[in-house]
This record gives C-alpha cells, structure tokens and sequence, in this order.
DNA sequence: CAGGCCTACTCGTATAGACGAGTTGGCAAG
DNA sequence: CTTGCCAACTCGTCTATACGAGTAGGCCTG
C-alpha cells in the first residue's frame, strides 16, 4: 500500500469545509493539474481511507461529489477512473441544406464516416400515434401522426436517441411510414410531395435524463442531456414534421451561425 | 408521524434492485403524478424510516439520487422540496439583430422588463489581459485582449455569468473599454467604429458546472450549464469578439431558427 | 498446456449510532 | 405584549462494521 505522499495533501481539521469536500477538491485539483490522467484509476477507496485517516463512507461520499460533476467514474470490482471527454460530434446549422439532402446518404453516416468513427442506428420503429398535447400544438392542432423513432450510436456508443413526428395526412402511405425512407431521408421525401422546406425551428434545453435516458443512452453519471425540438415548416408556412432529440450533452456540441441584420 | 399510507408503496426484499433506489422510484413516480406538487415538502428522512423500516441512511442515499437528477433539493432544517421550475428565459436567434441594438437598452433588460421580471447587471468588469489559448485562436491569433465581466440575474437570481474578449487593437481607448459601453452596448460601438457586423458564429455545450460556477450562479445540485460560445464577425470576416458565456440550464430555453437551403 | 477455481482486491449496499447545525414554534420571563 | 430561550424537528457530517458482488491474476488440477 503506497502512501500517495507528493499527490494528495491532509484534511484541515480546523476548516469549516466538510472532510469529504476537502478530500473532493484535493482530487479535483489532482485531476485538473494531470497528475491524474484521462482513463487513470484514482487510488481506491482503502488507500484514501489509509492515507487521509477516515472512514470509508467519508472517501465515497468525496467520489460521490466528483461523480456528480462528471469528473470521474466508478467501476465495480475495478476502481474509479477519470473519466476520458468522448469524441464530440458537431452538429453545424447548415446540417440540413438541401446540398446534403441530395447526396443519397443520411446525415448522420456521412458525418461519422468522415470522421472515421462507425456509426450505427437502431431501434428503429415507425408506428401511427396519437399526438401529445405538445406535439399537436407545434404541427397545427393535429390529432394523429406518424411516428418515427430511433437510436443513433458511435463506435457503439448510443449518443442521440430521437423521434419525429409527421402529421399522418401528408405521412401515411407514402415511403416515409416505411423503416427506410430512402435517399436523403424524410426531408427528402417531403420534398418530393411537394411539400418545400422553408425553414427549421429549434428549440435548446440542457437537464440532468430520466432514468430511461440513462438506460437508452448508457449515460454515467453527472451527464446532462441535450434536448432539442425541431419543427419544419414548409413553403406555406405549415409545420410538416416535428423531432424531439435527446442527446448525451458530452458527446456534442451545436453550432448555429446568425445573421447580424 | 403519519403513515403516508396511499403516497408510497413498500420495498420488495426479493427484488435485485437496491433498496434505496426502490424508495427513490416510488419517490419520483409521486412527483412526476403530482402527488408532491412543486416546491411542496417530501417526508423527512425520519418518517422514511419509520414507513420503510430501512435505515436513514438508505433514506438520505435515496434522496442524493432525486437530487442529482435535479428532481429535489434538500434544505438544512427545514426539509426535502420538489424542486420548482423556474420561468425560462427564451434565447431567440434573432436576439442579436440590429433593429434591437437600435433602441437602446441592452436585450437582457428590454427582454426581462417584458416578461415582468426584475433584471439586475453585476460584477461588471472590465480589464486587458493576455488571450487564452482558445480565444486567441478565435479572434486570429490576438494577443491582448479586451475582457468585460458581468453578470445576469433576474428577480434577484443569478441565472447567467458572461465573459466578451475583444481585440485590444479595436476597443483600447474606446466607450468599449468603459464599464457602461453606452446604448446598444458594444456591438453598436463596434458598428460605429467601422466594424459593420456580418454574422454570429455559436456553439452550445451542456455539462455539470464547476465548483465555481455554482458558486456564482448558486446552482442547486442536478442542474446543468449551457456553455455558449459566440463569435462576431464584421463584414470584412474579421472576428472582433468573442463572447464567453455560462448559462443555468434550468433557465433557458435557446431557440434558432435555420434555413432550409 | 488448458481449464477451472480460489483469493485478494475493487466498489455496492445497508445498518446503527453519534454529534452538529439550521429552523420553527411555543413558552416563560421580563 | 415583547423578548429571549428552549425544545423538537429538520438535514449535514462522520464513524465503524458487515456482507454482497464484480474483476483479475495466480495457482492448482486434470
């Protein structure tokens, strides 16, 4: 059993600050300097118990604290180790020009295959449902709609797990209530029905997931989610597709550019 | 010491899931059937132990869990509450465009006056100092920096903590170097001085805050940051400021609106 | 050599008890 | 009536202990 003698200091019995939260922000410290790297195992909890004189439930409690902040992650039978930043993906404003539509592929293939990741999507199930109350009011009062759900994974990392919503009088019948939509996806065949896009709406918010967001995205802890709503609009101003997307926060990052007018 | 009879169920002793994250998911079903209604007082960690007959700390493990997914936060001597809602403060993306800048007073006190809240500006700050790595390579490869501080808060809540670089070649001597940048705030300083503004570049993060941001924005534990980063460029494509900013995710909403072309 | 087992180490869950500190409301003293 | 104190209730911190369960590596057996 080593001493950790130059890494980690001593608890101030004198201070205000909890025990536990010294012991946190000493680790935090260690970790933000690099004398703890990315993927490394902090030392398990008898060496803290060993080296700062408390008892066990004072270490965990500290890792509690650093877990929730996302800093570092525990493995059972293993340790806990500092938890490695994933490769982001950038979801840029111009994601959804027409430009891209017509290349065949989805957006989401090309992107990861350009940045040599694997992309995969499952969970696919298209089925007709009846509208939430949120939902009718972004499509205009619509009652039933189609829905189309799915789960986009990286390398075999889910990061996104998203659902669109069309109303069924321009879906149903058409290529877009079949599990594969074709080239260039949905939007493509939008088009192609004559319904224009004109524009997207976006809407942005960050919360800790549920717990079937967890599940779904194998989330660790202290990771928000970023839930984004997308409605399309097309030419006549008639709101023709909307998509709930729930994204693990530590694998994105948006980009919007705006006009200064 | 009432029994919460109808509110909660028991423990099943046969079940593999732990027991404090049964009493967690009974606890979260009631709030989320509004059987606990905002900001209304959960069971204390006594009458917990006595309705499940397990031990307080299971109890109070049981509550860290609702805590970090933001569910609840816990007051000392007082109690357990459900967690409110605070009214969002929606983040258009046209916020930015010149027929706003033309009226005067800055977005942030036009927008909250609006929706009748109370909007407050503090910390403000104003210094030269050398660029970070980061800002400096968004501004091309500026050295020394013009850095303003300030700080956003609504009926007296913190809810927002913003950092804008600017070359110090373009603002040294100017109202922009001055604690009040003066109507329409820098960007109409920016256009006076010749620098026609073009188009904003944005890129949004979500992660848990730092031990300092909670500090400043007094976040409660389970609460996100949005982590925007804005970069304005004038029309000759030269980036003349970078605007830093540290949102409480509970707080906003950010809206934009794409193009479908 | 291959396979399985055993052991030591890891974190996960749970109990029981102690003391501290913030809050609230009632009661007693002035 | 007002003031101040006290008691009861709240969550916060910490200790000590116990057993369960996942992991990894070495050792023993076939």
């Amino acid at each position: 059993m080593t001493s950790l003698p130059s890494l980690l200091g001593d608890i101030d019995p004198t201070s205000d600050r909890a025990v536990f939260r010294q012991i946190a922000d000493q680790l935090r410290e260690a970790i933000d300097r690099g004398r703890f790297k990315e993927s490394e195992k902090l030392p398990s909890e008898a060496e803290l118990v060993e080296h700062y004189g408390v008892s066990r439930m004072t270490v965990r409690n500290s890792f509690s604290v650093l877990q929730g902040e996302g800093l570092v992650h525990a493995e059972h039978g293993k340790g806990v180790f500092v938890r490695p930043r994933p490769p982001v993906r950038r979801l840029a404003s111009d994601r959804f020009a027409r430009r891209h539509r017509e290349q065949g592929k989805s957006a989401f293939i090309v992107e990861a295959d350009a940045a040599g990741s694997h992309p995969q999507v499952d969970s696919l199930e298209v089925k007709e449902a009846k509208a939430s109350q949120d939902i009718s009011t972004r499509l205009g009062s619509v009652r039933r709609v189609l829905a189309r759900r799915r789960r986009y994974l990286l390398d075999g990392r889910p990061v996104e797990f998203a659902t669109s919503y069309l109303p069924l009088d321009i879906a149903r019948g058409t290529q877009i209530a079949e599990p594969n939509p074709g080239p260039g996806g949905i939007y493509a065949r939008l088009e192609e029905l004559g319904h224009h896009l004109d524009h997207f709406d976006e809407e942005i918010r960050a919360r800790m997931p549920a717990p079937s967001e967890v599940k779904t995205l194998r989330l660790a802890s202290g990771v928000p989610v970023i839930h984004l709503v997308r409605t399309a609009y097309d030419t006549e101003g008639r709101a023709v597709e909307v998509c709930d997307t729930v994204m693990a926060a530590d694998a994105y990052v948006l980009s919007y550019q705006l006009p200064a007018t």
